[in-house]
DNA sequence: TATTGTTATACTCTATAACTATA
DNA sequence: TATAGTTATAGAGTATAACAATA
Protein backbone atom coordinates (compact mmCIF):
# COMPACT_ATOMS: atom_id res chain seq x y z
CA UNK A 1 0.00 0.00 0.00
CA UNK A 2 0.88 3.58 0.10
CA UNK A 3 2.55 5.56 2.49
CA UNK A 4 3.66 9.08 3.18
CA UNK A 5 5.48 9.14 -0.38
CA UNK A 6 2.54 10.39 -1.83
CA UNK A 7 2.91 13.94 -0.41
CA UNK A 8 1.77 16.16 -3.55
CA UNK A 9 -1.17 14.10 -4.00
CA UNK A 10 -3.99 17.34 -4.86
CA UNK A 11 -5.96 18.33 -2.25
CA UNK A 12 -9.03 17.85 -4.71
CA UNK A 13 -8.46 14.23 -5.31
CA UNK A 14 -6.69 13.37 -2.30
CA UNK A 15 -7.19 9.65 -2.80
CA UNK A 16 -6.80 9.69 -6.13
CA UNK A 17 -9.99 7.41 -7.11
CA UNK A 18 -11.67 9.66 -9.05
CA UNK A 19 -11.35 8.06 -13.00
CA UNK A 20 -11.26 5.21 -15.01
CA UNK A 21 -10.10 2.57 -12.22
CA UNK A 22 -13.50 3.56 -9.98
CA UNK A 23 -15.11 -0.48 -10.99
CA UNK A 24 -12.44 -1.88 -8.88
CA UNK A 25 -13.77 -0.77 -5.97
CA UNK A 26 -16.21 -3.30 -6.41
CA UNK A 27 -13.65 -6.03 -6.22
CA UNK A 28 -13.05 -8.61 -3.29
CA UNK A 29 -10.00 -6.88 -2.13
CA UNK A 30 -11.42 -3.43 -1.87
CA UNK A 31 -14.26 -5.16 0.67
CA UNK A 32 -10.86 -6.50 3.34
CA UNK A 33 -10.44 -3.90 5.83
CA UNK A 34 -6.84 -4.72 5.76
CA UNK A 35 -6.53 -2.73 2.73
CA UNK A 36 -9.32 -0.09 3.58
CA UNK A 37 -7.02 0.83 6.38
CA UNK A 38 -3.91 0.88 4.27
CA UNK A 39 -5.75 3.34 1.82
CA UNK A 40 -7.49 5.16 4.55
CA UNK A 41 -3.77 5.72 6.47
CA UNK A 42 -2.26 6.95 2.88
CA UNK A 43 -5.06 9.54 2.32
CA UNK A 44 -4.80 11.24 5.71
CA UNK A 45 -0.94 10.66 6.43
CA UNK A 46 -0.16 12.48 2.55
CA UNK A 47 -2.87 15.12 3.29
CA UNK A 48 -0.75 15.68 6.34
CA UNK A 49 2.26 16.50 5.52
CA UNK A 50 1.19 18.01 2.33
CA UNK A 51 -0.43 20.62 5.25
CA UNK A 52 2.72 20.23 7.80
CA UNK A 53 5.38 21.33 4.86
CA UNK A 54 4.08 24.41 5.84
CA UNK A 55 5.75 24.43 9.11
CA UNK A 56 8.31 21.86 7.86
CA UNK A 57 7.83 19.03 9.60
CA UNK A 58 6.37 15.20 8.89
CA UNK A 59 3.76 13.43 10.70
CA UNK A 60 6.84 11.47 12.01
CA UNK A 61 8.26 14.37 13.58
CA UNK A 62 4.60 15.57 14.46
CA UNK A 63 3.99 13.04 16.86
CA UNK A 64 7.63 12.99 18.73
CA UNK A 65 7.13 16.58 19.03
CA UNK A 66 3.57 16.17 20.44
CA UNK A 67 4.66 13.80 23.01
CA UNK A 68 7.27 15.81 23.67
CA UNK A 69 5.55 18.78 24.53
CA UNK A 70 2.84 16.32 26.21
CA UNK A 71 4.40 16.98 29.57
CA UNK A 72 4.54 13.35 29.77
CA UNK A 73 8.28 13.31 29.60
CA UNK A 74 8.66 10.49 27.14
CA UNK A 75 12.34 8.43 27.04
CA UNK A 76 13.33 7.79 23.53
CA UNK A 77 12.70 4.33 24.06
CA UNK A 78 9.18 5.04 24.96
CA UNK A 79 8.82 6.78 22.07
CA UNK A 80 10.44 4.02 20.31
CA UNK A 81 8.26 1.28 22.01
CA UNK A 82 4.99 3.52 20.81
CA UNK A 83 6.08 4.93 17.50
CA UNK A 84 7.30 1.37 16.84
CA UNK A 85 10.13 3.13 15.96
CA UNK A 86 13.52 1.62 15.33
CA UNK A 87 16.06 3.28 18.31
CA UNK A 88 17.78 4.85 15.71
CA UNK A 89 15.02 6.34 13.89
CA UNK A 90 14.29 8.05 16.91
CA UNK A 91 17.73 9.63 17.53
CA UNK A 92 17.48 11.23 13.74
CA UNK A 93 14.14 12.68 14.54
CA UNK A 94 14.59 14.32 18.13
CA UNK A 95 18.30 15.30 16.36
CA UNK A 96 16.05 17.08 13.95
CA UNK A 97 13.89 18.81 16.92
CA UNK A 98 16.56 19.34 18.91
CA UNK A 99 18.69 21.41 16.43
CA UNK A 100 15.48 23.12 15.19
CA UNK A 101 15.33 24.30 18.87
CA UNK A 102 11.82 22.33 19.43
CA UNK A 103 12.79 19.74 22.30
CA UNK A 104 15.59 18.95 24.31
CA UNK A 105 17.58 15.93 25.82
CA UNK A 106 17.09 16.06 29.65
CA UNK A 107 18.68 13.90 32.03
CA UNK A 108 16.59 10.94 33.81
CA UNK A 109 17.37 11.41 37.66
CA UNK A 110 16.48 7.47 38.19
CA UNK A 111 18.42 6.22 34.80
CA UNK A 112 21.38 7.92 33.79
CA UNK A 113 21.55 5.80 30.52
CA UNK A 114 17.80 7.25 29.67
CA UNK A 115 17.37 10.72 28.07
CA UNK A 116 13.97 12.24 28.50
CA UNK A 117 12.56 14.29 25.58
CA UNK A 118 10.69 17.25 26.56
CA UNK A 119 9.63 20.24 24.38
CA UNK A 120 10.93 23.98 24.25
CA UNK A 121 8.61 27.11 24.47
CA UNK A 122 9.37 27.42 21.01
CA UNK A 123 8.58 23.66 20.55
CA UNK A 124 5.27 24.45 22.15
CA UNK A 125 4.78 27.57 19.77
CA UNK A 126 5.92 25.29 16.52
CA UNK A 127 3.37 22.55 18.17
CA UNK A 128 0.60 25.21 18.22
CA UNK A 129 0.93 25.93 14.70
CA UNK A 130 1.11 22.05 13.35
CA UNK A 131 -1.79 20.96 15.43
CA UNK A 132 -3.82 23.83 13.44
CA UNK A 133 -2.59 22.41 10.24
CA UNK A 134 -3.31 18.73 11.10
CA UNK A 135 -6.48 19.43 12.62
CA UNK A 136 -7.42 20.76 8.92
CA UNK A 137 -6.08 17.72 7.58
CA UNK A 138 -8.34 15.76 9.55
CA UNK A 139 -11.09 17.52 9.10
CA UNK A 140 -11.18 17.42 5.22
CA UNK A 141 -10.02 13.95 5.42
CA UNK A 142 -12.48 12.56 7.86
CA UNK A 143 -15.06 14.88 5.76
CA UNK A 144 -17.79 11.66 4.98
CA UNK A 145 -18.06 10.92 8.21
CA UNK A 146 -20.18 13.13 11.09
CA UNK A 147 -18.75 14.01 14.44
CA UNK A 148 -20.59 10.84 16.13
CA UNK A 149 -18.91 8.39 13.55
CA UNK A 150 -15.95 10.20 13.83
CA UNK A 151 -16.21 8.84 17.60
CA UNK A 152 -16.84 5.42 16.76
CA UNK A 153 -14.55 5.11 14.48
CA UNK A 154 -11.68 6.74 16.95
CA UNK A 155 -13.37 4.19 19.40
CA UNK A 156 -13.05 0.98 17.02
CA UNK A 157 -9.45 1.84 16.09
CA UNK A 158 -7.95 2.26 19.44
CA UNK A 159 -9.70 -1.09 20.40
CA UNK A 160 -7.81 -2.68 17.80
CA UNK A 161 -3.76 -0.93 18.38
CA UNK A 162 -4.46 -1.31 22.48
CA UNK A 163 -4.76 -5.11 22.65
CA UNK A 164 -3.26 -7.19 24.98
CA UNK B 1 4.58 6.21 11.38
CA UNK B 2 5.62 3.04 11.33
CA UNK B 3 5.24 0.47 8.37
CA UNK B 4 5.58 -3.00 7.29
CA UNK B 5 9.33 -2.72 8.35
CA UNK B 6 7.87 -4.21 11.92
CA UNK B 7 6.83 -7.72 9.99
CA UNK B 8 8.93 -9.83 12.45
CA UNK B 9 7.04 -8.52 15.53
CA UNK B 10 6.55 -11.58 17.63
CA UNK B 11 2.59 -12.79 17.30
CA UNK B 12 2.07 -12.36 20.87
CA UNK B 13 2.52 -8.58 21.25
CA UNK B 14 1.38 -7.63 17.58
CA UNK B 15 1.62 -3.80 18.11
CA UNK B 16 4.73 -4.31 20.52
CA UNK B 17 2.11 -1.61 23.05
CA UNK B 18 2.54 -3.90 26.05
CA UNK B 19 5.01 -2.69 28.34
CA UNK B 20 6.72 0.05 29.63
CA UNK B 21 5.42 2.88 27.44
CA UNK B 22 2.11 2.19 28.07
CA UNK B 23 1.28 5.08 29.79
CA UNK B 24 1.69 7.11 26.51
CA UNK B 25 -1.48 5.97 25.67
CA UNK B 26 -2.80 8.95 27.93
CA UNK B 27 -1.58 11.37 25.54
CA UNK B 28 -3.36 13.88 23.11
CA UNK B 29 -1.54 12.07 20.12
CA UNK B 30 -3.37 8.80 21.14
CA UNK B 31 -6.38 10.48 20.42
CA UNK B 32 -6.14 11.44 16.77
CA UNK B 33 -7.65 9.08 14.25
CA UNK B 34 -5.00 9.50 11.73
CA UNK B 35 -2.19 8.46 14.51
CA UNK B 36 -4.77 5.20 15.09
CA UNK B 37 -5.06 4.56 11.50
CA UNK B 38 -1.37 4.39 10.93
CA UNK B 39 -0.92 2.28 14.08
CA UNK B 40 -3.53 0.16 13.08
CA UNK B 41 -2.24 -0.20 9.97
CA UNK B 42 1.52 -1.12 10.70
CA UNK B 43 -0.54 -3.95 13.08
CA UNK B 44 -2.24 -4.77 10.49
CA UNK B 45 -0.25 -5.14 7.81
CA UNK B 46 2.88 -6.45 9.34
CA UNK B 47 1.12 -9.46 11.09
CA UNK B 48 -0.38 -10.20 7.42
CA UNK B 49 3.75 -9.83 5.71
CA UNK B 50 4.63 -11.80 8.51
CA UNK B 51 1.74 -14.75 7.32
CA UNK B 52 2.19 -13.90 4.01
CA UNK B 53 5.71 -14.75 4.19
CA UNK B 54 4.53 -18.78 3.87
CA UNK B 55 3.88 -18.75 0.20
CA UNK B 56 6.75 -15.82 -0.68
CA UNK B 57 4.32 -12.94 -0.74
CA UNK B 58 3.93 -9.55 0.75
CA UNK B 59 0.64 -7.36 1.04
CA UNK B 60 1.16 -5.43 -2.31
CA UNK B 61 1.67 -8.12 -4.27
CA UNK B 62 -0.77 -10.33 -2.82
CA UNK B 63 -2.72 -6.84 -3.66
CA UNK B 64 -2.08 -7.02 -7.55
CA UNK B 65 -2.79 -11.06 -7.21
CA UNK B 66 -5.93 -10.78 -5.70
CA UNK B 67 -7.09 -8.06 -8.75
CA UNK B 68 -5.50 -9.99 -11.27
CA UNK B 69 -7.67 -13.38 -10.58
CA UNK B 70 -10.98 -10.72 -10.20
CA UNK B 71 -11.92 -11.58 -13.37
CA UNK B 72 -12.01 -7.93 -13.70
CA UNK B 73 -8.90 -7.66 -15.73
CA UNK B 74 -7.49 -4.45 -14.77
CA UNK B 75 -4.67 -2.90 -16.80
CA UNK B 76 -1.52 -1.80 -15.00
CA UNK B 77 -2.63 1.83 -15.38
CA UNK B 78 -5.61 0.83 -13.11
CA UNK B 79 -3.70 -0.77 -10.60
CA UNK B 80 -1.44 2.54 -10.33
CA UNK B 81 -4.48 4.74 -9.20
CA UNK B 82 -6.08 2.03 -7.26
CA UNK B 83 -3.50 1.16 -5.21
CA UNK B 84 -1.69 4.64 -5.10
CA UNK B 85 1.17 3.32 -6.64
CA UNK B 86 3.35 4.44 -9.46
CA UNK B 87 3.72 3.08 -12.72
CA UNK B 88 7.14 2.10 -12.32
CA UNK B 89 6.35 0.22 -8.82
CA UNK B 90 3.41 -1.68 -10.63
CA UNK B 91 6.03 -3.03 -13.40
CA UNK B 92 8.13 -4.68 -10.45
CA UNK B 93 5.00 -6.25 -8.73
CA UNK B 94 4.04 -7.64 -12.00
CA UNK B 95 6.98 -8.57 -13.42
CA UNK B 96 7.57 -10.56 -10.36
CA UNK B 97 4.04 -12.70 -10.39
CA UNK B 98 4.44 -13.22 -13.59
CA UNK B 99 7.73 -14.79 -13.45
CA UNK B 100 6.55 -16.92 -11.03
CA UNK B 101 3.61 -18.10 -13.15
CA UNK B 102 0.70 -16.34 -11.17
CA UNK B 103 -0.19 -13.50 -13.67
CA UNK B 104 -0.21 -12.77 -17.43
CA UNK B 105 0.36 -9.89 -19.32
CA UNK B 106 -2.86 -9.81 -22.04
CA UNK B 107 -3.26 -7.52 -24.83
CA UNK B 108 -5.90 -4.85 -24.70
CA UNK B 109 -8.18 -5.12 -27.75
CA UNK B 110 -9.02 -1.62 -27.17
CA UNK B 111 -5.96 -0.08 -26.52
CA UNK B 112 -2.41 -1.59 -27.94
CA UNK B 113 -0.50 0.54 -25.29
CA UNK B 114 -2.12 -1.09 -22.38
CA UNK B 115 -1.71 -4.46 -21.09
CA UNK B 116 -4.32 -6.24 -19.00
CA UNK B 117 -3.27 -8.15 -16.21
CA UNK B 118 -5.19 -11.59 -15.29
CA UNK B 119 -4.30 -14.35 -13.41
CA UNK B 120 -3.08 -17.98 -14.36
CA UNK B 121 -4.33 -20.78 -12.74
CA UNK B 122 -1.30 -21.18 -10.93
CA UNK B 123 -2.14 -17.42 -9.72
CA UNK B 124 -5.45 -18.60 -8.48
CA UNK B 125 -4.04 -21.54 -6.67
CA UNK B 126 -2.05 -19.35 -5.06
CA UNK B 127 -4.39 -16.69 -4.23
CA UNK B 128 -6.56 -18.91 -2.46
CA UNK B 129 -3.56 -19.84 -0.01
CA UNK B 130 -2.44 -16.31 0.33
CA UNK B 131 -6.49 -15.61 1.29
CA UNK B 132 -6.57 -18.06 3.91
CA UNK B 133 -3.29 -16.60 5.53
CA UNK B 134 -4.41 -13.44 5.03
CA UNK B 135 -7.74 -14.04 6.66
CA UNK B 136 -6.15 -15.67 9.67
CA UNK B 137 -4.16 -12.82 10.08
CA UNK B 138 -7.58 -10.12 9.78
CA UNK B 139 -8.71 -12.67 12.56
CA UNK B 140 -6.53 -12.08 14.72
CA UNK B 141 -5.74 -8.47 14.16
CA UNK B 142 -9.47 -7.41 14.19
CA UNK B 143 -9.81 -10.09 17.05
CA UNK B 144 -11.10 -7.47 20.11
CA UNK B 145 -14.18 -6.11 17.19
CA UNK B 146 -17.14 -8.46 17.24
CA UNK B 147 -18.61 -9.26 13.61
CA UNK B 148 -20.74 -6.20 14.14
CA UNK B 149 -18.34 -3.73 14.73
CA UNK B 150 -16.34 -4.96 11.97
CA UNK B 151 -19.09 -4.00 9.47
CA UNK B 152 -19.16 -0.64 11.09
CA UNK B 153 -15.59 -0.13 10.83
CA UNK B 154 -15.22 -1.62 7.12
CA UNK B 155 -18.10 0.72 6.51
CA UNK B 156 -16.67 4.38 8.02
CA UNK B 157 -13.29 2.99 6.23
CA UNK B 158 -14.61 2.56 3.16
CA UNK B 159 -16.59 6.16 3.05
CA UNK B 160 -13.12 7.79 4.11
CA UNK B 161 -11.27 6.10 0.97
CA UNK B 162 -14.12 6.44 -1.55
CA UNK B 163 -15.26 10.41 -1.28
CA UNK B 164 -15.18 12.20 -4.23
C1' DT C 1 0.02 16.54 -27.96
C1' DA C 2 -1.17 13.14 -24.38
C1' DT C 3 -0.98 8.49 -22.41
C1' DT C 4 0.72 3.48 -21.32
C1' DG C 5 4.24 0.99 -20.07
C1' DT C 6 9.19 0.68 -19.28
C1' DT C 7 13.89 1.66 -17.62
C1' DA C 8 17.26 4.05 -14.94
C1' DT C 9 18.38 6.77 -11.12
C1' DA C 10 18.20 9.08 -6.82
C1' DC C 11 16.11 9.63 -2.59
C1' DT C 12 13.67 8.40 1.70
C1' DC C 13 12.56 5.15 4.91
C1' DT C 14 13.58 1.07 7.52
C1' DA C 15 16.36 -2.88 9.43
C1' DT C 16 20.63 -4.70 11.26
C1' DA C 17 24.71 -4.80 13.64
C1' DA C 18 28.26 -2.95 16.41
C1' DC C 19 29.67 0.14 19.93
C1' DT C 20 29.48 3.13 24.71
C1' DA C 21 27.84 3.96 28.94
C1' DT C 22 25.27 2.65 32.21
C1' DA C 23 22.31 -0.79 35.00
C1' DT D 1 24.31 -10.08 31.50
C1' DA D 2 21.01 -6.77 29.89
C1' DT D 3 19.43 -2.14 28.46
C1' DA D 4 19.43 3.04 26.47
C1' DG D 5 21.28 5.53 23.26
C1' DT D 6 24.32 6.21 19.26
C1' DT D 7 26.56 5.41 14.80
C1' DA D 8 27.25 3.29 10.37
C1' DT D 9 25.62 0.71 6.70
C1' DA D 10 22.74 -1.94 3.80
C1' DG D 11 18.34 -2.81 2.10
C1' DA D 12 13.54 -1.95 0.88
C1' DG D 13 10.36 1.30 -0.61
C1' DT D 14 9.26 5.42 -3.29
C1' DA D 15 9.67 9.43 -6.48
C1' DT D 16 11.43 11.52 -10.69
C1' DA D 17 12.71 11.82 -15.28
C1' DA D 18 13.40 10.13 -19.79
C1' DC D 19 12.11 7.06 -23.48
C1' DA D 20 9.34 4.08 -27.11
C1' DA D 21 5.00 2.83 -28.74
C1' DT D 22 0.50 4.15 -29.36
C1' DA D 23 -3.53 7.13 -29.08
Amino acid sequence: MATDAADLTPTTAPNAVTGVSDRLWSSVLAQEIPFLLARSRAVTSSEANRRLAEVDLKVRTYSVLSLACSGMKPSQRELCDFLDLDPSQVVALVDELQNRGAVLREADPKDRRSRLIVGTPAGRRLLRRATALTDKATQHTLNPLDSQEQEVLRDLLTRVCFQS
